[in-house]
DNA sequence: GCAAGGTC
């Protein structure tokens, strides 16, 4: 008898790939009853652990369960909020997904056995067990043990496919819990808190006839550090300090070329002391080459890209937020043109035919010369990142697509940026020289160094990046001397640093581990959609509004309208700039992030409460991802971390009901204007 | 009406 194995994927795609590459071509795909975009996948295939089999390859989208309180707690009166700290969970299949799960009973009902072709992450290890759950309910056989088997892939290779259907394993059980855990803990935790700060707080607010803004004081555990970042950063600037320094700048003019030699200390805050120093220059008279040095330069190309890398590159140079580079790039995705579009993952896999990739875009109007150059021998094999999330590729192009076709300019963007990030990576280096002349003038030394850019390589089809010649230096030789043309001291002072942009918010995320590469943009935007920040373009250079506006450091923002045309631009890189290719015209594009009075309140109400924990800082999020990590490798239980996490939480909870008080005197003072002691 | 994580 010729065995039915159902195997189960986390999303189409991938049971569309795998199906593929098991079927050799001799596949029926069927759609599932009651979904526009789930298939089932016919094929015969002999798998090693079980002979010849009959094989239907279907998937799921993401987690089949969702999970709520029990029916009793859903009205936010039926009991104090602390209750949900051990009210029953019930887990159920969203309506939406009805069909879905019905559509893995049908399979399950006559299957041997159940192949789970989930993503190799803790995620898709607790989907896993979702799918098990409803396949085994249907078919109590699939329950023996041997029966549930998963897959080990890392990417969707042909080969690499096969030998992960060669070589099951079981589902890994720690991992399943570790998501369990960080489930529950999310839902008790955000739903008592968020009920707890809103019925606490908001009818302070309705009061004054500001009910309209705030319908829900969420707190969440992404959410409320992300306002965490950005309020710091507008402390940071509010308390800013403007610092006079001092350097010394020496000036010549050789073979008619004018240098300027910048002091080896760079600036220092004591003007006595630059002076001292200034007049032993001066006493000196000569100075003398000491060093006279050229050498290559080179700059990098760009590692393959990763989600978080897309949504900075794009929040910085495309012209739109986070979420909307997302939502742009899954439609590219979904159509075929680009790949699976949330990747961790910033290395080639060594296998990977990059040339066939380079191939498909030498049509392309735009680039299809710099493509074919690669082909012709300009090819290079990519950098290597750290991250691999062993699920997903980098980012890339997988068919051409003429960019006239794509529905809008905002598509366009985004399907570019990803095309010339891939030919990027496939590129050299740039390379350059770099020479640097060093003197000695009194006690001090100074230097100057100039670039020349001799080979532009990748950077000529990715115009995201500048890198650009200076003058070149006079011809110099150690030890000679020369009286410099002039020396002088120059006055400046540190700059006020500039609000939060959002790559640089997303950064702040990744480092801190808050939200996935899935999940960031929905925080931002989600901190936007409470009113805990607003977002507004950021100002070209200081002063622009030539006076009449508001200053720099005046209240956070009360309204959810953006203040246009004020702020200056950062002392110090991070200019984001315009897009190249002179397309760069009103505006840098790049938006910063300002707190509404009603954020900075809460996290002063809370930083105010003394807590040892704050939940407005990144802490309590990491803690949890080391627990999770410890329950992954058995040294917890899924229960002691939820047990322990919510002891923690539950003290939180009282200490801040217990001094209710200081958080509406924060919410006061900020939000009603009135001071609170 | 609450969270964060998958995914369409």
């Amino acid at each position: 008898m010729v065995a039915k194995i159902l195997c189960v994927a986390e999303k189409p795609s991938i049971a569309r790939a795998v199906a593929n590459h098991l079927a050799g071509g001799n596949v029926r795909t069927e759609n599932c009853r009651g979904s526009v975009y789930l298939k089932n996948y016919s094929f015969d295939y002999n798998f090693p652990t079980w002979g010849p089999c009959n094989v239907v390859m279907t998937s799921v989208a993401g987690h089949l369960n969702s999970q709520d309180f029990d029916a009793q707690y859903k009205s936010w009166n039926s009991c104090p909020p602390e209750a949900l700290f051990e009210a029953r969970i019930i887990t159920y299949v969203e309506t939406g997904k009805k069909a879905i799960s019905q559509n893995i009973e049908r399979q399950a009902r006559y299957a041997q056995a159940l192949f789970i072709w989930t993503d190799c992450d803790r995620e898709g290890e607790h989907i896993g067990t979702e799918i098990r759950e409803v396949a085994v309910a249907s078919n109590p056989r699939l329950g023996q043990p041997g029966n549930v088997v998963r897959a080990r892939f890392s990417n969707i290779e042909r080969q690499h496919i096969i030998q992960a259907a060669r070589s099951p394993i079981a589902l890994d059980e720690a991992q399943a819990n570790a998501v369990a855990a960080r489930i529950e803990l999310d839902l008790r935790i955000g739903a008592s808190f968020t009920r707890m700060q809103t019925l606490n707080l908001r009818p302070l607010f309705q009061a004054n006839n500001m009910g309209d803004d705030v319908r829900v004081l969420s707190y969440g555990s992404c959410q409320f550090p992300t306002l965490g970042f950005v309020v710091e950063q507008y402390f940071k600037v509010k308390t800013f300090v403007s610092e006079p320094f001092w350097s010394i700048k020496v000036m010549h003019t050789k073979d008619k070329i004018d240098v300027t030699f910048h002091w080896d200390r760079n600036h220092l805050f004591d003007r006595m002391a630059v002076v001292i120093l200034f007049e032993r220059c001066l006493a000196a008279k000569y100075a003398k080459v000491t060093k006279v040095q050229t050498k290559p330069a080179s700059k990098w190309k760009p590692l393959p890209l990763t989600t978080v890398e897309l949504q900075k590159m794009g929040s910085k140079y495309l012209r739109m937020d986070s979420q909307r580079i997302m939502h742009i790039a899954e439609t590219l995705y979904q159509k075929g043109f680009i790949s699976y579009p949330r990747t961790e993952t910033d290395q080639f896999d060594r296998g990977m035919n990059l040339r066939a990739i380079v191939e498909k875009q030498v049509q392309g109007p735009r680039w299809g010369q710099y493509a074919q150059a690669l082909l012709d021998g300009a090819f290079s094999q990519p950098r290597q990142g750290r991250n691999n999330d062993k699920a997903h590729p980098p980012i890339h192009p997988v068919n051409y697509v003429n960019p006239d076709s794509l529905e809008s300019d905002e598509h366009r963007r985004v399907h570019e940026f990803v095309v010339r990030r891939f030919l990027a990576c496939c590129s050299d280096d740039a390379r350059g020289s770099r020479s640097e002349v060093a003197i000695q003038y009194g006690s001090e030394f100074f230097h100057a160094s100039g670039l020349q850019v001799l080979q532009r390589n990748y950077l000529e089809v990715y115009p995201y990046e500048k890198w650009t010649s200076t003058q070149e230096l006079p011809n110099f030789q150690v030890g000679e001397t020369f009286e410099p043309k002039e020396a002088k001291i120059a006055e400046g002072k540190t700059t006020k640093p500039g609000y939060l942009t959002e790559p640089e918010l997303i950064a702040l995320m990744d480092a801190n581990g808050i939200g996935t590469d899935a999940t960031m943009a929905e925080h931002i935007a989600k901190v936007k959609d409470r009113n805990y920040v607003i977002t507004r373009p950021r100002g070209r250079t200081a002063g622009e509004d030539g006076g009449g506006g508001l200053s720099e450091d005046e209240a956070p923002a009360r309204d959810t309208s953006a203040r246009r045309g004020r702020g200056r631009g950062r002392g110090q890189g991070g200019r984001g700039g315009g897009y190249a290719n002179g397309r760069s015209g009103g505006g840098t594009g790049v938006q910063e992030f300002i707190p509404t009075t009603l954020g900075v309140a809460l996290y002063e109400g809370y930083e105010n409460m003394g807590f040892e924990t704050s939940l407005t800082k990144p802490f309590l999020r990491k803690e949890m991802e080391l627990k999770m990590k410890a329950i992954c490798e058995g040294r917890t239980t899924r229960l002691n971390v939820v047990q322990e996490s919510l002891d923690m939480y539950r003290d939180v909870y009282l200490k801040t009901t217990r001094r209710m008080d200081v958080l509406q005197a924060a919410c006061r003072k900020y939000v009603l204007g009135q001071n609170h002691t």
